[in-house]
RNA sequence: AGGGGUGUAGCGCAGCCCGGUUAGCGCACUUGGUUUGGGACCAAGGGGUCGUAGGUUCGAAUCCUAUCACCCCUACCA
């Protein structure tokens, strides 16, 4: 038996490109950075941009789409955000080639410079402000809901699939209020959604929070973050939701005349989630034979195998169970492949995550039985045919349920609260996980700890009691315990 | 950015040190047969500008020079 992947407790790492490869969800491509996401891995994002698109609607977004490339000027407009993104911006300065006058292929015509450099998007608030002063001129014109889907690109140095890529695919969120509190409430509302979609469909816990003044998005005055806990030890910040004040606003003076003829600035949101969820969801609940897949996530919830092979028989058996589960809404195929063993098919489908597998053959014909196979625990059991679309849609739900309640205990057991900074420092080295601590507020003791121990401050959590306490760095007061971890 | 390493079939590698038949092995692929309830076996096939460019030589995957790409460690970034 070839053992394609490398176990976890050898090299997380490792295990986790192993995944991506051989469940095939994406692969490098012959560009530096930027991967190729395969059809299984694409299904996937459709599984969670659906879902997203539909939540965003519910709450009463709507679609556009906006250019790829943003002029220069408009990346310096607002300071912060030039400066947290100037780093990795990749630069359009031509826009004609010629032949090479000095030996085969092309050049870049020096002739056909740009009058200014076009930057390909790193986020798109600088194009997307400079249009909504345009659109912007009255209270009645807000609030502004709009979404769109697109592609970004960051110039990391070191990427990895899914986690950070230089171009990746993202939902990004662009809201504009009359009102300061509207655009905060709309922050903290997608803040919500992101949060539901995590445990719900994902199933995958987060902590809900807010960034530090360090750690906040370039150009915010508030970041509110989700932060989910892989089984490494790692955290994974999985989604953000930016309140911008009026930065924006100011930067590309977009105001509108209130009821009083009083000219105001627009308050403005941002917030977006990436392909990087992929690689959460492969680091929450994967395992040493590949990739496991929530069952409202799977691309393909069931697959049935006829043991050892299609036959006649078999194959009007398995396509009436395909009809059954069809009507229920839930999405199943057959193998039909003649050549490939049973015992292939099984690794193979469970290399894939999908939740449920099926096996009918004879041998469970006679017995009006079905052998039903599930992936995250890989428990076998043999079920009467009859009902058969009952039990599997039960199935599915439990599936889920499991795959959370796993997750929220492994986080429960990787969750550590230090009183004291030896305790803190011994829980990010030895243990990893979060670590609840109290913190005095400033970005120095913050630096000092990531400085001294790795790790950073993830968020400062909605639900962490207000309490006294004493910072386990400096020793000054805090007034609630915050979360540290080592982050990817 | 500094140090180290690797480029040979889709993937993983051997061959290089010490130049010399037609460049080889495993997996994968194609065809046929036997198999088939946890990653089958046998047989026959297909697939290579040996990263790229120059040089040395009668002759280069092998030696020399340059160059590009990728990986690891340290640093940086998140």
């Amino acid at each position: 038996m070839a053992k394609e992947i490398t176990d976890r407790a050898e090299n997380y790492s490792q295990w986790y490109l192993d995944i991506v490869k051989k469940a095939g969800l994406a692969e490098n491509s012959a560009v530096r950075g930027c991967m190729v996401i395969k059809p299984t891995g694409f299904a996937i994002w459709e599984m969670m941009k659906d879902q997203l698109d539909q939540m965003f609607k519910d709450t009463g977004h709507v679609n556009a789409y906006f250019p790829l490339f943003i002029p220069k000027s408009f990346l310096s407009k607002e300071a912060e955000h030039v400066e947290g993104f100037a780093k990795e911006c990749a630069v359009v300065t031509h826009h004609r080639l010629m032949n090479n006058p000095d030996g085969p292929g092309v050049v870049v015509d020096p002739d056909a410079k740009l009058e200014e450099e076009l930057v390909v998007r790193p986020t798109s608030e600088t194009i997307i402000w400079n249009t909504y002063k345009d659109w912007i001129k009255s209270y009645r014109d807000l609030p502004l809901l709009i979404n769109q889907w697109a592609n970004v690109v960051r110039w990391e140095i070191r990427t990895r699939p899914f986690l950070r890529t230089a171009e990746f695919l993202w939902q990004e969120g662009h809201t504009a209020h009359a009102l300061k509190v509207e655009a905060v409430e709309e922050a903290k509302m997608i803040h919500e959604v992101y949060a539901r979609f995590a445990e719900d469909y994902m199933a995958m816990p987060v902590i809900k929070g807010a960034k530090s003044a360090n750690e906040r998005f370039a150009g915010a005055l508030e970041t509110y973050t989700i932060e989910a806990l892989m089984q490494d030890g790692k955290a994974l910040q999985a989604g953000t939701s930016h309140f911008l004040g009026q930065n924006f606003a100011k930067a590309f003076d977009v105001k509108y005349l209130d009821n009083n003829n009083k000219e105001q600035y627009v308050w403005a949101t941002s917030w977006g989630v990436s392909t990087r969820l992929i690689g959460a969801l492969i680091m929450t609940h994967s395992d040493d034979d590949g990739l496991v897949i929530p069952p409202r996530l799977a691309p393909l919830q069931v697959v049935i195998i006829p043991i050892p092979k299609p036959n006649e028989m078999i194959m009007a058996e398995a396509e009436k169970i395909v009809t059954l589960l069809k009507a229920k809404g839930i999405s199943v195929k057959i193998d039909k492949d003649k050549k490939k063993r049973p015992g292939f098919k099984f690794a193979e489908y469970e290399m894939k995550g999908v939740p449920i597998r099926i096996g009918i053959g004879k041998r469970d014909l006679e017995k009006g039985e079905l052998e039903i196979a599930r992936r995250d625990t890989k428990e076998k059991m043999n079920v009467p045919i009859e009902g058969i679309e009952d039990y599997i849609a039960n199935l599915l739900e439990e599936i889920q349920a499991n795959l959370l309640a796993r997750a929220k205990a492994h986080r429960a057991e990787y969750t550590t609260e230090a009183s004291t900074y030896e305790e803190f420092k011994d829980a990010i080295a030895n243990k990893g996980g979060f670590v609840l601590a109290h913190w005095d507020g400033t970005t120095e003791t913050e630096l000092k700890i990531k400085e001294e121990t790795t790790a950073t401050l993830r968020c400062i959590p909605d639900d962490s009691p207000i309490e006294e306490g004493v910072c386990i760095y400096s020793g000054k007061p805090s007034k609630q315990k915050v979360i540290f971890a080592k982050a990817y």
